[in-house]
RNA sequence: GCCCCGGUAGCUCAGUGGAUAGAGCGAAUGCCUCCUAAGCGUUAGGUCGCAGGUUCGAUUCCUGCCCGGGGCACCA
């Protein structure tokens, strides 16, 4: 509908001759805007007066210029100049009536559009350390990330989404030792566990099942363990030193190979806890992308290679340096280090080349806020390898803090009493985790009142929205518990009935869902539609408690009940995109 | 020191180069012989952190400052 009118001006912009307005005057974009003010009409645009600006002439003038170069629409009732050189739109009522009939007809389908137009995009999130269960913060990331990969493809984006698996490196070579010791511990051995190992849990259980299906044979004394080793960071050393010695005692005494298959116990298990976590809590991925499958084919040497043959890498200290800086970044980076291992700065540089080579028009990564300074060498990385720095966009979540009662909930991630995701998922349900986690604009730290999730009450937005669905639901019922039938054709053809205030509040509410959508897909807001739901539910609620909706009056109650399938047919479709189910009874 | 995010009603937060800045909660108060009161209505509540600047117009853009959170590794 706000298309409409946008097109309409560009008619009548383009129809103004080139000696009032020059060609350079002329946006590429019109902007219209819904009017905040019934008095003001329907839709307002400004355009006269930017025009009033650059060509130096009376907005007002321009503005009649406008109006009368205007092309007539049946759905546009009156326009007029106000303000400074506003041009204010007022629609006939028919115009409303048809979004109706176009929701119904469109169903599943109303407020999707090929804005798009089949750009492929490759939407990256969570990707979350393969150490442990995910918790309440990763559940932000899935939350936001599959609602921006719905709202992508809403818009008419062909969407793959990427966990990257961070399956390689020191992170799980600290793994592996943590699940052995809890295992020799099992075994009967006596230790002090280390200050840099996994605490949680969760790494007893799995050291359980690796007792289970070795038994004794990867037993060593712990004597023998720990012997000639630096100090720990509790009695005075460094825990990064210590836990490197371990490992390297760790493989002498078991061998790599039985090294290498505690590790795969450990991660294997942890994995695939966090697909089944994701799995329940509605959040899919295309793809599980391996980072050791890239060091395993090469692809990282390849893209050293290519950095260095291209001039961008050099040696300087004994480790091979990216020169970033040349890029935008404000110094260089090291890919491998002065010890032969690579950073994991190397396997995201080949990471990336691996998505430009698969051709995806835009990369989009989504991250915690504490990987903010690492968006400029990635860039830089990018740019290096010869990629266009436009396709490459980042979002930032900021935090999570969880509130019981209005008293801080305690996370620590090393000491293993976070609380986990599934906790989170557990308590709250995934209907109200997923709809919290994307009610607040990203760049907003959030506050999870978990009272207030589980609330049943018009302030918790996940039950309010759910249950004017579920209202249209039970009236439904209710008309034929009674022996009556809708009749869509009568409701469509008797719309006109709808004249309470209510009825055309909530009619012009609806016909802002595609544009809803659409900004919020653009803006990579999901919080908008949240909060337009609640709107929606809200004028549902409004007109529902101000009016009967059965009425004896066929007609009128055809209409009413098509104004509220509508509404309905609306609400889940913006539930679906937010991964949150619409109930036919609550 | 540098970088990122935030500062809007008592609280939690939307919003915007435009016309009189919004919602929910909380407070006060009204509505069930009637389709779910898990609901609806009414009232009160604001120096849009502070100071400059750009503009016909700034809460919105720019600069500086103050406050809160986060980041500045040959860790992931």
């Amino acid at each position: 509908m706000k298309k409409l009118i946008e097109s309409l001006l560009r008619q009548a912009l383009s129809a103004l001759p080139v000696s009032r307005v020059p060609p350079d005057a002329r946006p590429a974009e019109v902007d219209v805007e819904r009017t905040r003010d019934a008095a003001h009409g329907d839709f307002a645009s400004n355009l006269a007066m930017r025009l009033a600006k650059t060509t130096r002439q009376n907005p007002r003038a321009l503005a009649e210029a406008l109006i009368d170069a205007l092309p007539g629409h049946p759905a546009v009732a009156k326009t007029e100049v106000a303000g400074a050189g506003f041009i204010n739109f007022f629609l006939k009522d028919t115009a409303y009536y048809d979004e109706v009939a176009r929701i119904l007809a469109d169903s599943g389908q109303y407020g999707r559009s090929d804005q798009g137009g089949g750009r492929s995009v490759l939407l990256e999130f969570v990707s979350a350390n393969p150490t442990g269960p995910l918790h309440v913060g990763h559940g932000r990331h899935a939350a936001y990330g599959a609602t921006l990969g719905n709202l992508l493809e809403a818009v008419g984006y062909r969407v793959t989404r990427e966990y990257y698996v961070n399956d390689a490196g020191r992170q799980m070579e600290i793994l592996a030792v943590s699940t052995w010791l809890r295992y020799l511990e099992r075994c009967g051995e006596t230790l002090e566990f280390p200050a840099n190992g996994y605490r949680g849990d969760y790494i007893a259980t799995i050291a359980g099942q690796l007792h289970e299906a070795v038994g004794g044979e990867l037993r060593r004394a712990a004597a023998e363990v720990f012997s000639g080793l630096p100090a720990d960071e509790p009695r005075g050393g460094d825990k990064d030193a210590y836990i490197d010695a371990l490992i390297a005692r760790a493989r002498a005494l078991i061998g790599t190979d039985a090294f290498r298959r505690v590790l795969s116990v450990a991660l294997d298990d942890i994995l695939r806890d966090i697909q089944q976590d994701l799995g329940e809590f509605g959040v899919r991925f295309d793809r599980w992308f391996s980072e050791r499958s890239l060091e395993d084919d090469g692809s990282v040497d390849r893209a050293l290679a290519a950095l260095e043959k291209a001039g961008h890498a050099y040696r300087r200290d004994g480790a091979l340096w990216f020169k970033s800086s040349a890029f935008g970044d404000e110094k260089d980076r090291v890919m491998v280090r002065d010890n032969g291992v690579k950073t994991y700065f190397a396997s995201d540089i080949a990471y990336i080349f691996n998505k430009l080579a698969r051709g995806f028009d835009h990369l989009l990564y989504v991250w915690g806020a504490d990987h903010h300074g690492y968006i400029a060498r990635l860039r830089a990385g990018l740019v290096a390898l010869g990629g266009p720095a436009g396709c490459f966009e980042v979002r930032l979540v900021q935090f999570v803090s969880l509130y019981r009662g209005g008293e801080k909930a305690q996370m620590s991630t090393r000491s293993g009493e976070f609380v986990t995701l599934r906790d989170l998922r557990r308590e709250v349900g995934n209907d109200a985790a997923r709809l919290f986690y994307v009610m607040r604009s990203n760049d907003q730290h959030l506050d999870f009142d978990l009272e207030l999730a589980t609330s049943r009450s018009n302030e918790n937005p996940v039950f309010y929205i759910q249950y004017a669905h579920a209202r249209v639901a039970s009236v439904m019922r209710q008309m034929q518990g009674r022996g009556l039938e809708h009749d869509g054709r009568q409701g469509l053809a008797r719309l006109g009935l709808l004249v309470e205030p209510q009825e055309v509040a909530l009619m012009k509410r609806l016909s802002q869902y595609p544009e809803t959508v659409e900004q919020a897909a653009l803006q990579r807001a999901p919080h908008l539609l949240v909060h337009y739901l609640r709107d929606l539910a809200n004028d549902f609620h409004t007109n529902y408690s101000a009016h009967q909706l059965l009425v004896d009056d066929p007609a009128l109650r055809d209409a009413r009940l098509t104004l509220s399938l509508a509404a309905q047919t609306v609400i889940r479709n913006g539930l679906g995109i937010l991964g949150v189910s619409a109930p036919e009874s609550m």
